[in-house]
DNA sequence: AGTTTCATATGG
DNA sequence: CTCGCCATATGAAACT
C-alpha cells in the first residue's frame, strides 16, 4: 500500500440514499477533499473492496443498517457514539449526551443537546435511522466535519486513559460488536414454524380461534378451581391465587414457583405448569411469532452496549431469554448446520486472570474450574466449590455458603481481595473498571444508607468481573467473525457467553477450529501469557435444542 | 383511557 | 439453597 495511502475513511450517510466520504490518515487528518455521493451504498461497498478502510461513523446501527438493506458489508469501523459513551464513563461522566450534536457541541463550547429518547419498539423490518433528521440547525454544524474532529479528539482522549492499550482494545471490541450486532439482527436466526407449531401443539393444545387461551389452559383453569373446590380461579391473577390458598387456611407471601412447592395442595402442581405454559403461550407463542419471525428468521435487534456491564441487550422480541423448550424451533437450513459454542465458567475464570492469583489461576487452567477448585481446597466436593466462587463474586454474606465463602479466602487470598477491594470502592462512592477500562455509572445518590453502600458494593464487586467477562466474549465474537466469514458461514446468535453460527454442513470441522482458535486468541488478547484458559464447550447439531 | 409499578417468568 | 449479580417481557394491578 502507497505510504500516503489512507486507512480511515470518515462518512456521514445523507438524504435520498446519497452521503458524503473524506479520507483520512491514521491520526484522524483529513487526506484529501470531501467526495460527496449520490449512491452511498454503491460507494461504500466499492471502496471496501478497493482496500477495506476502517470506517469512522457516528453510529454503526443506524448507518449500518441501511449499508445491510442494501447488501453491503464492510470489515472493520469506528462507531464514534458508543466510543464517546466508554470515554465519558472512563471520566466519571456517565449518562452525559453522546451523540454526534452533543460531541460537536462540547468541543465548540456551545449547549449540549440532549440525545433523542431510544426509538420505540419497532415491527420487524421497520428499523430505520432517524439520525440526521434531528441535528441542529444551526449553520456551522456539518456531520462530516463533526464526526472528523470528533474522531481526532477522542484519539486523544484515549491516549490518556489508565491502561490506554487496553482501552484501545475495548474500543476496538465495542465498535466490531456494533457491526456484528446489525448483521444478527439483519440475518436472523433460523426459525422453523412448523417446529415451533409442534412444541406449540405438544404443550398447549390446539390455539383457539379468537386468540384466547389454547386448550390446556382453559383445562388447567378449570382443575384448577376445581381443587379449591369450585369456586371460579383464574390462575394468571397472582392475587386471586393468594385468596384461593387463604380460603383453605393457607397464607402464602407470594405465588412464586418456589414458594409453592413448598405447600402441600392439590392445585399447587397444576399452577405451576400453569404458570409455564402460560409464560410460554404470552411471550413465545403464535402472537410473537407472527410479530417477529419472518421468511423463516427471527430477527431480534440487538442494543450492543445496552447494559452497564457491556453486555449486549435487545429491544422487544425477548431474544435473550428464549425458553429451552422453545429453541426446539431453531433448526439449520437444509445442507446447513450449527455449531454452537459456549464460554463455560467465564466468570470465575476471568476473575482468576484479572485478580492475578496464581493458585486460582491454575485451577482456571483446567477444564472443569470448579472440580480443580474442589480437589484443591474443598476436599473434592465441587458443589460446595461453586457455591462459593458464586457467592464470592456476588457478595453473598449470609445463608449456607458462609463456611465455604471462609474455606475460599483462607485458601485464594489474592483473587478475594480483588473482589473485595471492589466491594470497598462501590461502598465508599467510588468507581470500578473492568480490565479493558469499561468504567461502571456513579451512585444514584451521594449519601447512601448503610444497606445501599452494601448493595452499591456488591454491584461494583460484581461489575469488575461480568464487565471483563462481556468483553472477553466480544473480542471472541469480533475474531470469530473474520474466521467464518471466508467460510460462507454466519453468525446468527449470541447470548453473553454463548455464540451460535450457521454454517454449510460440510464447513463445519472448520468452524469448530475457528471457535476454538477464537477463544484462544481472545484470552491472549486480554491478559497475554496468563496460565487461565477459556475453554468453549462446542456442539455441532442441527436443531439449537439439542446443543449441550 | 392511558401510564406506571408490581409480580413473575425467562435468559446469562 | 432463593441466597448474591446483570438483564427483558408479559399481564395484572394500581395509579393519574
Amino acid at each position: 500500500m502507497a505510504q500516503n495511502a489512507s486507512v480511515l475513511v470518515a462518512v456521514a450517510a445523507g438524504e435520498a440514499g446519497g452521503g458524503r466520504l473524506r479520507a483520512l490518515r491514521d491520526d484522524g487528518s483529513p487526506v484529501g477533499p470531501v467526495e460527496q455521493v449520490h449512491d452511498f451504498a454503491g460507494a461504500v461497498a466499492a471502496r471496501e473492496l478497493a482496500d477495506a478502510p476502517r470506517w469512522l461513523w457516528a453510529s454503526t446501527t443506524p448507518i449500518y443498517a441501511g449499508l445491510l438493506r442494501h447488501g453491503v458489508r464492510v470489515a472493520r469501523c469506528h462507531d464514534l457514539e458508543l466510543t464517546e459513551a466508554l470515554l465519558l464513563a472512563h471520566d466519571g461522566r456517565w449518562g452525559q449526551p453522546k451523540g454526534l450534536p452533543a460531541i460537536w457541541a462540547r468541543l465548540h463550547d456551545l449547549p449540549v443537546p440532549a440525545d433523542p429518547p431510544p426509538p420505540d419498539t419497532n415491527p420487524p423490518g421497520q428499523v430505520q435511522a432517524a439520525l440526521f433528521d434531528e441535528l441542529p440547525t444551526t449553520t456551522a454544524f456539518d456531520p462530516l466535519e463533526a464526526v472528523i474532529e470528533g474522531y481526532a479528539n477522542q484519539l486523544a482522549r484515549v491516549a490518556e486513559a489508565e491502561h490506554v492499550g487496553r482501552f484501545r482494545l475495548l474500543v476496538a471490541a465495542e465498535s466490531a460488536g456494533a457491526l456484528i450486532a446489525a448483521e444478527m439482527g439483519h440475518d436472523g436466526l433460523p426459525w422453523r414454524a412448523d417446529a415451533h407449531d409442534e412444541v406449540l401443539a405438544q404443550l398447549l393444545g390446539e390455539p383457539s380461534a379468537g386468540g384466547g387461551p389454547p386448550r390446556r389452559l382453559v383445562e388447567l383453569t378449570d382443575e384448577i378451581s376445581r381443587a379449591f373446590g369450585g369456586a371460579r380461579v383464574h390462575p394468571e391473577s397472582p392475587a386471586e391465587v393468594l385468596r384461593a390458598f387463604s380460603r383453605e387456611g393457607i397464607v402464602l407471601p407470594s405465588t412464586r414457583a418456589w414458594v409453592l412447592r413448598g405447600v402441600d395442595h392439590p392445585a399447587v402442581p397444576l399452577i405451576i405448569e400453569f404458570k409455564e405454559l402460560y409464560r410460554v403461550w404470552t411471550a413465545h407463542g403464535w402472537a410473537w411469532r407472527s410479530q417477529w419471525v419472518r421468511d423463516g428468521r427471527f430477527h431480534p435487534e440487538y442494543v450492543p452496549g445496552g447494559v452497564v456491564s457491556g453486555r449486549w441487550a435487545t429491544r422487544g422480541g425477548g431474544a435473550l431469554q428464549i425458553p429451552k423448550v422453545v429453541r426446539r424451533a431453531v433448526v439449520a437450513d437444509e445442507g446447513w448446520t450449527f455449531v454452537v459454542a459456549d464460554a463455560g465458567q467465564l466468570e470465575p475464570r476471568v476473575l482468576a486472570a484479572v485478580a492475578g492469583d496464581p493458585r486460582l489461576a491454575e485451577a482456571a487452567g483446567a477444564g472443569d474450574l470448579y472440580a480443580a477448585l474442589a480437589a484443591d481446597a474443598f476436599s473434592g466436593d465441587r458443589a460446595r466449590a461453586k457455591v462459593a466462587m458464586l457467592g464470592a463474586m456476588y457478595g453473598q454474606t449470609g445463608g449456607a455458603a458462609v463456611p465455604a465463602l471462609a474455606a475460599l479466602r483462607a485458601r485464594f487470598p489474592i483473587a478475594w481481595e480483588y473482589v473485595e477491594r471492589a466491594a470497598r470502592t462501590g461502598e465508599g462512592g467510588g468507581l470500578v473498571r473492568s480490565w479493558l477500562g469499561r468504567t461502571c455509572p456513579p451512585a444514584g445518590d451521594e449519601r447512601m444508607s448503610g444497606e445501599q453502600a452494601r448493595a452499591r458494593g456488591r454491584f461494583t464487586r460484581n461489575f469488575v468481573i461480568q464487565a471483563t467477562a462481556a468483553e472477553l466474549a466480544l473480542t471472541l465474537l469480533a475474531d470469530l467473525r473474520r474466521r467464518v466469514a471466508g467460510a460462507g458461514a454466519q453468525l446468527v446468535f449470541f447470548q453473553h457467553d454463548e455464540v451460535v453460527v450457521h454454517t454449510p454442513a460440510e464447513r463445519a470441522e472448520e468452524i469448530v477450529d475457528a471457535v476454538r482458535a477464537a477463544g484462544e486468541q481472545a484470552g491472549r488478547l486480554l491478559f497475554g501469557e496468563s496460565p487461565v484458559r477459556f475453554p468453549l464447550d462446542v456442539s455441532v447439531v442441527r436443531c439449537y435444542a439439542d446443543a449441550v
